[in-house]
DNA sequence: GCCGCTCGTCTAACGGTGTTAGCATATTGA
DNA sequence: TCAATATGCTAACACCGTTAGACGAGCGGC
């Protein structure tokens, strides 16, 4: 067994011996960590590389070096790799959303930029978006919801910019933060998935349409379109 | 070879011969629609009932008793197959969406309709317009729009519809029908591929979601937010 | 009527997939 | 030193899409 980049066992043997048999669970820990680290990191390369569908196990096991077997030592299905890679996608996302918390220019722009970052991630990780909001094969994720409970942070941070934006005046005062959520990602997640499963017209402008399409939604929001309608808010949502 | 459905050669021997060799290849190019039109329709049903990913070209072709092999007579390939399935889910649509060219009612109420059509439809074939809209895995569809010629008219009837419905007063008089089209589209888009690839939260009323996002598009429009803004049109569609 | 020929179907296989069983081995704790 | 555990391996199972080659039925021309 070759674990590439960690200490290998009998380089702390000695350590070991003095220290009795403290830590060595956690060498074991960290080993496995390792391990699991260079699968995913593995799996993540060759679905950009590859595209999702034409990734094997068997490919993923030769590029570690270690035989498809061994990797079931690690996850339990071809599905739990795609599982924890969705999880990481989902923390891309929120970290990108959430570095540029303004929330003191515009409201509208503020809105806009809150979603336009979705259209984003769509374009700059192609297959982590696939495999969060489209793919259809996984039919786990969207049992498992509440799995990624941080989710229901993001979803909470982005319903307080949103209640924001409304006090400030940029839509109707009794309009749902839920709803404008809900109406806005639709919009965006329209114009992405359009364009990620290419099913625009030829030559036509993805990012125009995106754009359009949220600017289209919000002056709709704006007119008044869904006040006093609450799209009921996710029950795995804390309600707030 | 048993072909359920339809004449055996023996059945029509005499007649050949009586007619010397006239309609040979006739009845030659009935029997080979026949079982086409079987594997299309084992192929349809198996979708539906097992979906898109767990059919085989062998499940198909002990459905129809017949080798896998004998499949390659007639389709080259498993995505020849969804593909002629597309073009039929494409008729489908297209019928449903033409079948109640109102045009004197409400002129909003004409627009809603027009590309509720197209939510109903994902709801109702849910199989073809996974195929048709959604799936990545048959990346030929998209380089293939324009081998469905009648996609064109498809698009043409409705851009007139929406002309139509922009000259009534429903939105800003210069207003781009194509923009709009596309706009709408993208938004019920949304709201459809939402709910089909399950990633609406638990509970959540997709029709509501459907129908607010809709309206609230529609707003948009009509609040001018897309006036004077010309999303290309399809290059492959006739410049009109 | 007989002989090639075409056509359609079959069996068998190739190379691939996700997954599992069982064996070997190295490392652990006593 | 010895049993136990962990973790890798090989080999296999049951699938998949696809292809090669054999076989046989029906056809057109002689």
């Amino acid at each position: 067994m070759r674990i590439p980049g960690a200490l290998t066992a009998t380089d702390l043997t000695s350590n070991q011996q003095k220290t009795k048999h403290l830590g060595v669970r956690e060498r074991h820990d960290r080993e496995r960590e390792s391990v699991s680290r260079s699968i995913l990191d593995a799996a993540r390369e060759l679905f950009v590389t590859e595209g999702y569908q034409h990734v094997s196990l068997r490919k993923i096991a030769e590029r570690i070096e270690y035989s498809p077997a061994a990797i079931y030592g690690y996850f339990a299905s071809k599905d739990d790799i795609f599982f924890a890679l969705a999880e990481e996608g989902f923390r891309l996302l929120f970290m990108k959303a959430s570095d540029d918390t303004d929330g003191h220019g515009d409201p509208v722009d503020d809105l806009r930029r809150m979603f336009w970052h979705y259209y984003e991630f769509s374009k700059s990780h192609p297959e982590y978006f696939a495999l969060m909001f489209l793919d259809r094969t996984v039919p786990r994720i969207s049992r498992d919801w509440e799995r990624f409970g941080f989710i229901g942070e993001m979803k909470h941070g982005m319903v307080v910019r949103i209640q924001s934006a409304i006090d400030r005046g940029a839509l109707p005062e009794n309009t749902s933060p839920f709803t404008v959520f809900r109406i806005l990602l639709t919009a965006i997640h329209g114009a992405a998935a359009l364009r990620l499963c290419d099913r625009l017209g030829q030559g036509e402008d993805g990012d125009a349409l995106a754009h359009a399409m949220l600017d289209t939604a919000i002056q709709g929001l704006k007119a008044g379109a869904a006040t006093g309608l609450v799209l009921a808010p996710c029950p795995a949502d804390p309600q707030d």
